[in-house]
Formats: structure tokens, sequence, C-alpha cells
DNA sequence: GATGATCGTCGAAGCGCTTCGACGATCATC
DNA sequence: GATGATCGTCGAAGCGCTTCGACGATCATC
């Protein structure tokens, strides 16, 4: 009974059915989609009223080839070892409806496939753009996309980022903040249990910052400190934590930042005689929903996945309309103070000062 | 110095380039690349080498729209609430390195989009089929699956799968596979600390099936089961294992199927004076690396999720090239296992028989 | 009331591929 | 040695869009 009844529908609906439909040429129904040309309200609304009975939607290849847009970006995840997996995801998510905001769609494409999974996607002019997650300080990739003139945002920043488009926790800021935390209380011995050993062996910009960052500030605040890597899963923290308590029994303080560490460390301290907070405390850098839900909750510097996920999607969509973006992009850590940290405690045996 | 010196390089290398620099048809060039006509081993050679040389790739768009095929399937994931990040996770990384493996790229789409994008997606031909996880039992996408003509395997199986293809861990057979281990082992009272209850009241079909695989099975092996819904993290878990301890406290035997409770209950249980496994034994059903991790390492019936991605797209493939699948691929559980489970002890204060 | 600018629409061309039919060249066959 | 099948290649057509130039119609202007 509707106005396509009857039609053999091969298949899909094309915009010379909508054209002919509405009475106009096809190059009218695109400038009425696309608002490329001023079109009058009558034949407007008469374009939208096709478009709409007979569900159209404009056929992605045809549109890409003749528009040279693709209208979809890619998406490049460390999907293999030792990464945040959480924080993933959520970057993930933010990016996916962000783009689509935007009207663009999101490829997957993992790591794995490296600097030649760029240069083809670049070549068959599959996306517009991308965005590259797990950044590492030297990376084989960063060369290439200076190259290939493919609009790019990576999420953490390289050893050199001129001429690139870069968002991040400011991770340096960040372990800095959680040592100034910890000194405040007046914690004089602290350690940070850092990410996996293979991410700093990686070279990889986020593991390396903060470590930096926690060790410059304890500098700064007359704070020694340690920094370990940390593996995940119960046994390792536990492994790891025995030693720590061994060689330096006096620590007050821990800056943990691999998420999947966090609720072994808060499980493992007590069974080897360390209250949190009143005997050490605790600051992670992680999700903040994930600290919030530990027990006891956690002081933590968030890791706002979400906000590098919108802001990358939005520098990348400013690339594809030739605007330049700034070099780097690193917002500003915050630290939230829950119950996992306080005063540091009276110095018992072996207390210095 | 090389043959395309000169040129302007005015963006992309086209098969008309390919064809001129080895001297045949663009349509040759086409033969050759896609081994639909028998060519020359000679020709194949010279084009091969120019396609090398050139650094040619494709036009996506271009072929697309003339092959009608766009070589991308549809990844539709739960982005958001309540999910099992790390199985969502591998689960990914398998589709996208199995779908690179057939020449395929992935988009990435978000549940959140819900039946319109599947439409959108299906009609704009952006991809050739979907896989789409975390099915519900009544989702509102099978219908439009079944009409609109779009090939697609489910991850989940949702009430009535009749002509749709899904691969899942057969979740009901692991349920009983963890009580049939726990019975084994001598206990007469378990508990299921299932998935968190919003999952129940979506009714994801996992949860559900595990939850009447744990019944039935605790039925037939005369053991007494009390099921139960488990939010993340530890301050929920701590509540629930309370409640129950407090109202079953002769409850010797666990089966947890959220991976995000499985560290809590571990870290918790010998806080309420309950060893693992030499009070209560603890049986998961979760990734087995994360298993194997913990600490006491984990009796577990993993879920295979990179198994049930590849599957997935196998039989997704075959659907591309018109071949029916089965209506339903369930993966056999396998108990691994550890740690965490051992004989029920003796009975104590209470105890019947 | 003539004139130039703007508005609104159309039709043609072209994006870069794949696929179809055509057609010589080569092959096996009787 | 003529004949039909197969092999290997070419050129044309067409996939469904966007964009460009053209051109009436309408508008403001002097």
């Amino acid at each position: 009974m509707t106005a396509t009844a009857g039609r053999p529908s091969p298949g899909q609906v094309t915009i010379a059915d909508v054209a002919r439909h509405a009475g106009v040429a096809a190059s009218t129904v695109s400038y009425v989609l696309s608002g490329k040309r001023a079109i009058s309200a009558l034949t407007r609304s008469r374009v939208l009223a096709s478009v709409q009975l007979l569900g159209y939607h404009p056929n992605a290849g045809a549109r890409a080839l003749a528009s040279r847009r693709a209208n979809v970006i890619a998406l490049v995840l460390p999907l293999r070892a030792g990464m945040q997996v959480p924080v993933v995801m959520q970057f993930a998510t933010a990016v996916v409806t962000t783009a689509r905001s935007y009207d663009h769609d999101v490829l997957l494409v993992t790591s794995d496939e490296g600097p030649a999974g760029l240069h083809r996607i670049a070549a068959s002019a599959l996306v517009d753009g991308v965005l590259l997650m797990d950044v590492e300080l030297h990376d084989p990739r960063v060369p290439l996309l200076r190259k290939l003139a493919l609009p790019s945002v990576l999420i953490g920043v390289p050893a050199d980022p001129a001429g690139l488009t870069c968002v991040d926790l400011d991770f340096h800021g960040a372990g800095a903040e959680c040592v100034g935390h910890l000194a405040g209380l007046g914690h004089r011995r602290i350690a940070l249990l850092g990410a996996p050993a293979a991410v700093y062996e990686r070279g990889t910009g986020f593991a390396h910052r903060t470590r930096a960052g926690v060790r410059e500030a304890a500098d700064r605040h007359g704070v020694q400190v340690v920094t370990l890597p940390c593996e995940d899963g119960a046994i390792d923290v536990r492994r790891t934590l025995t030693d720590l308590l061994e060689h330096h029994p006096d620590v007050s303080g821990l800056v943990v930042q691999n998420e999947a560490a966090v609720g072994p460390v808060l499980a493992t301290l007590p069974t080897l005689g360390r209250r949190v907070p009143s005997d050490v405390s605790v600051v992670a850098i992680c999700p903040d929903e994930f600290a919030a839900r530990s027990s006891p909750a956690l002081t933590c510097v968030p890791v706002p996945a979400e906000e590098v996920g919108r802001q990358a999607v939005t520098l990348l969509m400013g690339k594809l309309r030739d605007e330049a973006g700034p070099e780097a992009t690193l917002l500003a850590p915050r630290l939230t103070v829950r119950d996992s940290t306080a005063a540091a405690p009276v110095v018992g045996v072996g207390g210095d000062r």
C-alpha cells in the first residue's frame, strides 16, 4: 500500500528512487541532504518526506567514491598484552559515541598490524583519519604518520611530538599529585607500584612519565621513593609487596598505577600486617568508578578515558576540516581523596629523626 | 628515480596507473588481483611487480560500489554497563584478527544505537554482515535481523533462535559442570554468585542459562543451592557474602560468575572466617588467564572468548558466501581444576545427616 | 522599467573500481 | 589439416553517489 508497493525492491533504495518519488533531480536530493546549496523550503520538505518514506540511506561506497570522504575514522587499539583493559574500553566507547555525533563511524584496527596496517588503511581510503592509542616514546608509526598526510590524533605523547596532535592525561603531573598528597600527610618513604615491566620496556609514554613525575615530586618534597614495575594478578602482587616490605619496611605510602593490581594490593596488605590506611596509605591512578567501588574506597587520580576519547575525536574532526590542532593536549590531573590515605603513622622501630 | 618520479602524485595510485605501468588493461589488473579469471604467468608477475612498485591499494569505496561487497563486517558491542570487560576485549581481539585473515575489516558499533543502527548500517551497505554480542533473550534486534536479509551471527542465544546463527559457551552446561565438581567433592550446600542484577533484568541469556544449569544440576545431585545476583566491586561483594553466610552459614561451595567479583570474593572470605578452599570451595566461570593469576589459583570453567570470536567470524564468512550455518554452536564447557576447590569440610555445628 | 546579483534547480561528468561480452590465439581432437 | 573448446586479454558499461557549470526565475537597485 505504500508508494513503493509493486517495485520489485531489487535491494537498495537509491538517490534516483528518491528523486523520482519527490519529482526532482538527483542532484537536488543530494543538496538537500548535504546542505551545500540553497534549496527552497518546499522542495526540501518534499525530498525529506520521500527520504523518510522510502527509508533512503545513501550508499556508503558511492558516497565515499564521489566525495572522497569515507566518513569513517580508524581506531587503532592495543588489543594484546598488558593493557589497562577497562581504560581501553571506556576510551573506545567515548570514541564511538563522539564519532557518531559527528556522523562518522569507527573502524577497529589492532596495533598488531603495525605501520603496514596504517599504510593499507590510508592508501585504500577506507578511513579519513586515525586515532592511535598506546603510542610508544619511539613509535615506528610516528614517522609514517608524518609522511602519510593522514590526519591523526595520538593518545599518549611520543618523545618528539613535533607536528603531531596528542591527547592524554598529564601522567607526569598525576604522579606528582599523588606524591604531593602523600607528602602532605607526612609520609617520608613511599613506593610506586607501576605498570608491568613489559610496558616500560616497550617505552610506553604514560608509564615512564608517571615514574618521572613521582621521582621528581619525591625529590622536591624530600621524600624517599622506590619505584617498581608491577604485574597483574594476586600472585605477582603478593610477591612484589612482600619483597618491597622486606627491603623497605618503613614504606608507609604506595602509589599504584596498574589497575589490575590495585584490588590485590588492597587485599594483600592486611595479610602482611599492614592495615590501609592506618599503616599504609594507598593512592591509585585508575578509573574513578573502580576506585569508588574498592574497599576501602580509594584515593586516586582518575584516568579520564572518556574525556580523552571525546577530545581526541573532536580534535580529529577539526583536522578533517583542515584546522590545525594543538600539539599536545594534557588533561590536568585531579586528585580525589577517599578512604585509603591517611596521616603517616608515628614512626616505630628503626624510624629516623 | 622510480617509475613514479615526476608524476605530480595527485593523491592516490589507481588501477589505471598500474595498468599503464604494466602495459595491460585495467580489467586485467583487476583479474590478477581477484583471481577470478585465468591470467598468464608472465602477465600476472608483471602486474604484481607494478602493484608492488607503485604501492597500489584498491580504493575501498570504488571496490565496494562496483562489487557490492564492502569487505567490512560490523561488530556490535555492549560498550556500556555491567559487562565483562575483559571477555569483551578478548572477543573483539579475536574477531578483528580473524576477520583480517579473511581480508575483512571490522566496524565498531555500540549496542546503544539499537535496531536503528543496524538498519542504517545495512541500508548504506557500509558492512556485509554483522556480529552481535550481548544478545538478550527477547532482543528487539532479532526480528529486525530476520527481516533485513543482513547476514549475521549472534554471540549468545535468544529465546527463539530459529533461522539465526548463534555461537556461545554452553553456559547451562558450564553451570552444571561447576555444580557437579562441587557435588563430587562432597559439598551439600552451595551458592551461585551470578551476574549483576541488571544483567538478569535485561534478560541476558548467559546469566539465565547459567543459573538454570546450576539449579538443575543441584537438583540432580541432591545439593541445596542458593542463587544470588552479584554486583562488581569489593564493597558490594562483602555485603552479599556477609548476608549469604549469615542466612546460610553451612554453605561450603561457591560458583562465581562475575569476573569483577571473583577477586573480592577470594579476598573477603578469609575476613569472614572462611579459608579457601579448606572451609569454602570457589569455582569460577571466567577467563582462564585471570583464574590462573588469582590467589589461590582458581578452579574454573574458562569463558573461551577468543574461540567464540574466531568461530563467529568463520561462520559469518560462510554466510557471506551463501552457505547456511548451524542454528546454534555451543562450545562445550571444560572444567580446569586448580587450588580453590577441595573436599567439603566435615560438618560441624548444625550439620544434618 | 532595464540591469546585474542571487536563488533554486537541472543534467552531465566523473570518482575508481568490477564484471560482462567479445574476440583473437592456442590447444586438443578426429 | 579443419573444427570446436579453452585461454588470455581487452574495452565498455555500470555501480550510486557528489559536484560543477549552466540557466531560468526572482529579487533588489538605480
